[in-house]
DNA sequence: CGGTATCCGTATCGATACTG
DNA sequence: CAGTATCGATACGGATACCG
C-alpha cells in the first residue's frame, strides 16, 4: 500500500508532471508532428517550454526526433513503443476531463 | 485535434498535478484514510505540503474531510465519488510505471 | 523552420518549529 | 493528532529577441 518514492505512480507521475506534457503526447497520439505543428496546436506554448518539453521526453524515450537536414529545416517527433503505451492514460484523462463540471466551480449546494 | 487550453486533458492535468497529488489519491483509493496516515504512507511528504494539496482535492471536489470533534483529534479522508473516477487513471499510471525501465536509464542499446 | 538565449515572476516544494 | 506559521530554494512556465 504505501509506496516508497518510487512506486510505479509516482514514476510515471514525474513523466507526466508539468503543464503541456500530457498535451504533446496527446498531439503525438494522432501521429508525427512537426515543431511548429505542435507549436500551433498547442496554443499559447512559447518555444523555449516547447524544446525543454520535447527535450525531456526524447531523452525519457517517450519520443523520438528526426532532423531532415533540409533547408528550410524539417523536424519531426514521433511517439516511441514506450510513449504509445501512455496512449490508455491519456484515454483515461481525457475521459475523466469530460465528467468534470466546467472549470472551478465549486460543486456544493449553491 | 488541436485542444483549446481547456480541453479534457488540460482539465485533468491541472488537477493531478504536482509531485504528491496522485498519491495521494492512490492511497485513498484503497479506502478512508487518517491525516497521520497519509503522512505515513507518503514517506518524506511535509505536513504543509500534504495539508495544501488536501486543501486543494477538497475543494475540486475530489474527496471529502470528517472531522470528529474529540480529543485527541480524528480526521478522515475520503474520496468522494468523482474523486473515485480517478481510478482508471491511477490505475493507467501504475501499469504504466511498471513497464518503464527502472529509473532515468535510456532505452537506446548500450 | 526550428530552435537558443536571456530574463523574469511565481507556484510549488521543502524543513523546521510551533499550536489548538 | 492534525494541522498552521515562516522562511527559503528552485524548478517551472512565460515573453521576447535573435541565430543557424
Amino acid at each position: 500500500m504505501a509506496c516508497a518514492g518510487d512506486c510505479p505512480v509516482a514514476r510515471t507521475a514525474r513523466l507526466i508532471e508539468g503543464k503541456w506534457t500530457t498535451r504533446i503526447i496527446r498531439d503525438l497520439l494522432g501521429g508525427t508532428k512537426r515543431y511548429s505543428e505542435l507549436q500551433h496546436s498547442l496554443a499559447g506554448i512559447s518555444p523555449k517550454v516547447l524544446a525543454d518539453r520535447l527535450k525531456f521526453l526524447e531523452r525519457e524515450g517517450l519520443l523520438s526526433k528526426t532532423v531532415y537536414p533540409v533547408v528550410p529545416p524539417h523536424t519531426d517527433y514521433t511517439l516511441t513503443p514506450l510513449g504509445m503505451q501512455l496512449a490508455d492514460l491519456i484515454a483515461a484523462m481525457a475521459a475523466f476531463g469530460m465528467r468534470l463540471p466546467p472549470a472551478g466551480a465549486a460543486p456544493r449546494n449553491p
